[in-house]
DNA sequence: ATCAACATTATTTTCGAAAATAAATTTATT
DNA sequence: AATAAATTTATTTTCGAAAATAATGTTGAT
């Protein structure tokens, strides 16, 4: 198997500090490998391997493997083991079309039940997101090891108050995937929009409680980021 | 911990003879029960019960858990064990919503994908429940207990052909949760619609690849069903 | 009597070795 | 040489005991 550096760096400390088990730590480290494609499409992940490069007994690897299959990141076959999801253009406009049904609908209901602390969140997020992006637009390009997680906060953000517990699931689980196209088609090219804009017109219709203008924006937003995801794709002939 | 019949019974053997590993026939299992209701909401769910119980060892039966989490059929806070999930009128409405989003979407691109095969087993599947609910129907109020699996099979051969991968595993996950508010209204009321009608008008709807009719009666029919059980809930005051 | 600190018990989580199964290799037979 | 059977090797799955943590109960000080 492929080696992988997944424990170095300053993201495992950040989960191991929180109080979690060993198979939420493990859950995390491999959720984000496979998202920020340190583990490819298809790989086989074999116990003995993940166990020495992690440190983990193979019963907690098996716990966060089980849990990544629930997320559609993995796949396993009964006795023949897990290997990495693989990915296609198809599915990635199946998870873009998705999300353009519930993401809308999360964002109604949110922007509905929000009050004075969804509101302050949310106004927090989008801050920290401007700033990264501003800072970043300078230097087209170089990807921000920050700006990934700052964007996921602010669209957890936007829906935060959403009261339908399951379609805040089904949005997390799509917006986790389309996650991983955004790394596969950024490590790809450096050719990036710059949302800054669609961010803040989002944004300031959430906070008008605007939902239909809000709706449409988001919509638009995501399938922006899908075309042009898209083309990187098919630019490189990845993934068919 | 309440005892609970779970083994016992056809089901377990026609689960067994299946090439399933045993973390998968336990999660089978315990999803069962919990979906018919042997398992009552918020019940703890101790390992040492499970395992005397069930047969399985203590990792066998986490790994089930930690699958049944993932579907929302159980609870789970770190270092404090697993809990059936609870249930709530609220969550029943929010499910019904979403439901009435996913599945006319999911029976479109069914209807448009589908080919011979889809059609045979469409045919059959209507066939058996058709079969199942006559022989019910003279004698209300006693449950079939093979209808269930009936029900489930026409509706998952409506939506068979459907090739957006995320949206079927969606669609089940609704499913599954409102089969379980099913179980919980049927063992408390015999009053019973009797569904024949509307089953028989959306297959041939379907077979005629009449999308925007097949739509609009699952839509109906999923509400007329909520309607329903919801009275049923609201009656019987439970899950507030 | 109340509360905090400590000890005990109960439960969950983790581990690593044993069992079960699949894959690869060798041997035997035609 | 090609196929099938048998053996070995590699990998996954399962288990049950050990470690870690939480819940409960006890003691002692104020």
């Amino acid at each position: 198997m492929q080696t992988f550096k997944i424990n170095s760096s300053e993201f495992t400390s950040r989960i191991e500090n929180a109080n979690l088990s060993r198979a939420e730590s493990a859950y995390a480290i491999l959720q984000n490998a496979i998202l920020k494609g340190l583990l490819n499409p298809g790989q086989k992940l074999d116990f003995e391997t993940l166990q020495t490069e992690m440190g983990y007994s193979s019963g907690t690897i098996r716990e966060a493997l089980t849990q990544l299959k629930s997320d559609g990141l993995v796949q396993n076959e009964v006795r023949r083991g897990f290997t990495v999801a693989e990915v296609s253009l198809k599915e990635f406009s199946e998870i873009t079309e998705l999300r353009c049904i519930l993401e809308p609908l999360a964002l109604t209901k949110s922007i509905e039940a929000g009050g004075d602390d969804w509101e302050s969140t949310l106004v927090l997020a989008h801050h920290k997101l401007t700033k990264l992006e501003k800072k970043s637009s300078g230097a087209i390009g170089l990807p921000n090891i920050e700006w990934p997680s700052a964007h996921k906060k602010f669209h957890e953000a936007l829906v935060n108050s959403c009261p339908s517990k399951n379609l805040l699931v089904m949005r997390e689980s799509l917006f986790k995937q389309s996650e991983r196209y955004r790394f596969l088609a950024s490590s790809m090219s450096s050719k990036k929009r710059n949302p800054i804009k669609e961010h803040k017109d989002l944004f300031e219709a959430a906070i008008d409680r605007n939902t239909q203008l809000a709706s449409t924006l988001i919509t638009e937003h995501l399938n922006l980021t899908a075309k042009n995801l898209h083309e990187i794709l098919l630019d490189k002939r990845l993934a068919l």
